[in-house]
DNA sequence: CTGTCCGGCTGTCTGACAGGTTCACGCTTA
DNA sequence: TAAGCGTGAACCTGTCAGACAGCCGGACAG
């Protein structure tokens, strides 16, 4: 890549890395909330415009999210590599997982180590005395993560990854959250304990049936 | 179309989207330049805060670069993505296939439009009468990113469009070829005739079939 | 050929209003 | 009285209109 020679930043250009800097520093950390606009805009010294359009490359990168009357939320603390094809529906999500989740499960049972199981177990522990429904999804997108990186397949990995990322701009999940989140904190519980046993069959169908009952969920509030 | 969006887009996102489609489907030119903020903004009828809101999200894909004075510039057609290329093995890749593209091929029998079909008659004839080695491969990838697409569901879609580019770097996949060509474009064949027909299980069982025979060459080709 | 000027474009600011979200206060009801 | 309800205020993002400074390229005059 040709260097050249040191443009000068806009004031876009510098908030947009300064953000981007907090999130990727953890200074701001995943799940957690930015400040207003109007507050970003007094701290840097800009109009709102300027704040605006730096979330916009924040939310384009897959950093943020901004949710209208709430606030802009961090989502991720590093550039994903699957902005390709844009965001999937929750549609395609629901349809694609089951092929995707249902062998990583069984093949974390039978591949995951203990670091991976001690993440696991960590997180499912978490979830369940998790209120916030922000934090919580946050919490089961990186235990569906967690199994798929476990599964020792880079494709299921990177797939799951991808999904997080989708699942994260879909405010459906969080309107579902809190019908769901005691139904799919047992489930999860079934889910681990297979894993732990290395029980692919009984760790596949569990993961069959937690995708099962989600789809059936989001399903049911999407026609409501 | 199945699927579609179901969340309601803001008038940005729905600018960004107008825009991205522009560029990546070739209707502005990779080199060429944008209207004017102005001029969009009153192309899409909405203020130019909008409109640059858009383009910063552009910008941050590193589709357009935007120089101060003189106007937007497409720079890409497409959002580079080299993180994920050829990062699977070929053992990883053999596991995964059949649960992503066995399914893809089903939806894609009931979901494909004329012209995908079109497409892929033209593959899997292009294919017959292919003789070099390289390029049969390129066309053997784009048969099976056809038919992900076909599927519908931008979830497969994304996966076997990854698969694709790890194919490309596998030299064992190259030095199958030879034996497997003409076993293959039967296969493909028969897949894209249950495609043709809608025929579902067909097509899915087809692709298993495919699937298979090609695993097992891969594999006496490695334990060789 | 050169220097100047003008028209077009981006960068940024200000101020305003609509609509979504949250929470507490006060009123209703069992 | 206590539990529940709803209603409005405060805060937030989404969008708009208008304004001005600075950058850029080309036209035009010297």
């Amino acid at each position: 890549m040709p260097t050249q020679p040191l443009a000068r930043l806009s004031a876009a250009e510098a908030v947009f890395n300064a953000i981007r800097a907090d999130i990727e520093s953890g200074t701001v950390a995943v799940g957690g909330k930015l400040s207003s606009e109007a507050s970003l805009s007094q701290q840097y010294g800009v109009s709102r415009s300027v704040i605006r359009e730096a979330l916009r490359s924040c939310t384009a990168l897959g950093l943020t999210v901004t949710k209208t009357g709430k606030g802009t939320f961090v989502v991720a603390n590093k550039v994903a590599n699957d902005l390709t094809l844009g965001h999937y529906s929750a549609g395609d999500l629901t349809e694609a997982r089951p092929h995707i989740e249902v062998p990583a499960a069984g093949l974390a049972a039978v591949r995951r180590t203990e670091d991976e199981l001690g993440t696991m177990r960590h997180i499912v522990a978490a979830m369940i005395t998790e209120t916030d429904p922000e934090s919580w999804v946050a919490l089961d997108s990186s235990f569906h993560a967690a199994i798929a990186r476990a599964s020792g397949n880079k494709v299921f990995a990177s797939v799951v990854a991808d999904i997080r990322g989708a699942l994260a701009f879909q405010s459906e999940t969080l309107n579902m959250v809190a019908a769901r989140q005691h139904a799919s904190d047992s489930e999860h519980q079934r889910i681990l304990a297979a894993i732990e046993a290395g029980k692919a069959d009984e760790a596949s169908h569990a993961m069959a049936e937690h995708l099962r009952a989600v789809g059936v969920a989001l399903d049911s509030i999407l026609n409501h």
